[in-house]
DNA sequence: TATGAATGAGGGTTCATTCAT
DNA sequence: AATGAATGAACCCTCATTCAT
């Protein structure tokens, strides 16, 4: 009985597709790409491992569709994070938060990207989501730089100079809270909006 | 132990066991532990790979070696970078700078510390140059920091967590100038000191 | 009882069966057993690879299956092509054109039987239309020779082992238009009944 | 002791590659590519089956190798056998009466030139000693027949067209010799050579 | 009758590691 | 000090086959 019903349950939820992808992101999360094995991911949604075949190509596209989800969701739970807010103060304030938030996805993000970076020719990564999820990043605080500039909040330096700190910071704190087992990293973000608004010449 | 032997043995014939610390270096900084075959590195200065299992006890152990060999060199290089400085400022910009010298090495320590904090019980790393590297630029910053502030050229933060902001920023840069093929190192660099400054309400 | 069912299944919806073991007899002609597979098979006629099993008892039965139907084929067309026909030399020549009609089939059962030859004992063919293909051409080809020898048409040879003859630089000229791409089948069947008559003293 | 002792012997062998190359002839002579696993290979010599790659790159190199071998073999073994020899019909009759002496090493080629030729793209197969078999083979045909027309022995038939003739037809025999259990190699050769004497209008 | 989902077995290949020399 | 040869374990992936629907 027990076997036949996890078996019709199981038949009942048709995205193992999404099951093995967030497996997947769970384990590439922890371990890099090699040291993953095809059957870990299976294995922790007792599954057999030829079914992942059924639903991906090969381990790439597994891992590549993992970490699409990831940026997906990282985005998702940004776009909560600021529904309503229009500030350019809020907005990236918002970001950083975010970066509390979801950050055992961003960090997955950065990590994965630092292994990729090795092995595989950049041209590999320009599509997918996690470069999308950089250049929505960059986007997204320039732009709202650039309203604080016009609005005389922020003194005036290059938006797109000032993104991309922003942003170098945060890859710095993601980096930090992996290695460190005992970073802060509320508060650590907390001293980045502080560097950040003080290098931008706004006073909270 | 491994690593008490592979010293020992270093220490009996310096030139082969250096030669391939160094080649595991130069390979290691390009792709992860797994990546990497022993052969490889063998290859690389034409010898044979069973002659790695003379003169370390296995591949980790070669690794490490290798880590610490990262670390030692791009502290040497600061050391040399700062050689007859004292002015907190200039010493905080020499590290700063050093991270342009001795990008490779460095960014090399970060992605491993990545990798092998997943891994590795934190305890793993506790010995080793890598935490010891780590631990010399904490206190190095926050030496001078303290300095600056005593000298009344820096606002009065507190010297502790204003090392542990620059040290996170300058990983954020590794991290970076890994990720993306065109980033321009120097200027992010640059950039971030302006930022550092005026946090720490200094001009220069 | 492979065999058996699989008829069975076949007269019961002769339509789908027989679609199947044609898109199997395309495959299978074209590579050998193992490097088909039955999602192929399934795919090139659109069918969930899943109703083989309904049909077939399994990747052999389809085969046998499909090795059968391409012996009747052969087979039928022969018959098609010698209607009318009662001259000894005429039918004999009919029989060696066919080897251009049907190239596909026939070589497809060349190819197929030295497959299976050095596999499976010699007992597991013995039955099946391939076998019974071979007996047909071997009686046919020795009635008519024997024909013509009584006619006085042919020299005295023992219509069975010029049968034979006959039979076995078929399966040559089988055999090459596989290997070589630019075989010349039509021309190297026109040379072998020059060569054939020749042998019977025989002179179209 | 006795392990001992089969290591040392082993060890003295130098030509592992050989070996293998010759227990890979014999597998591959009886299945075909896809049904010979690398494992069966190593396991009929007792080494590893990782101990091929360290030979070979991979299965299909092996398979080449076993392959061109045979050709070798084949042809050696026919210069054997025409050593001294230098009259056309001498020279044509010891080329017949090489298919029974190698008949294992030709029949082989046959039948793997059948296999690959259904996988593999003509290209891939021009190079290589199989070829070579075939070239040569051609070349010692027609050349020997030309020399039997000029000394007006044979009938004035395009040479190029009976040595095609002539191939065509042993490649039959070969065919047969593997899929026929019973089948009398030596009579048919016999009675081949009979056909292609009348066929040049040579009586012996 | 027909399908999507799932599995188990097995194959090729890689690689760290060992050992006799 | 250095090497060539050999091994075992593990990994990715494929495929025939089954089963509930």
């Amino acid at each position: 009985m027990s076997r036949q019903q996890a078996l019709a349950a199981a038949r009942q939820r048709p995205d193992r597709a999404n099951e093995l992808m967030e497996a997947a992101l769970r384990q590439f999360a922890r371990q890099d790409f090699n040291s993953v094995t095809i059957k870990e991911i299976a294995n922790s949604i007792s599954v057999n491992s030829a079914l992942i075949y059924y639903y991906f190509e090969n381990k790439e596209a597994l891992f590549r569709a993992s970490l699409d989800h990831a940026a997906d969701l990282a985005m998702a739970r940004y776009e909560e994070l600021c529904d309503g807010l229009s500030d350019p103060v809020d907005l990236i304030e918002a970001w950083f938060d975010n970066h509390f938030e979801s950050v055992e996805l961003i960090r997955y993000m950065v990590k994965v990207m630092l292994d990729f970076a090795a092995t595989h020719p950049q041209r590999d990564m320009i599509e997918g989501g996690v470069q999308s999820f950089y250049g929505k990043e960059r986007e997204l605080l320039s732009r709202s730089i650039r309203a604080g500039i016009l609005a005389g909040r922020f003194r005036a330096v290059d938006p797109e100079a000032a993104a991309q700190v922003a942003s170098t910071m945060l890859d710095g704190v993601m980096v930090r809270s992996h290695i460190q087992s005992d970073f802060d990293l509320r508060g650590a973000i907390g001293e980045l909006k502080v560097v950040f608004w003080s290098y931008l010449g706004y006073r909270p």
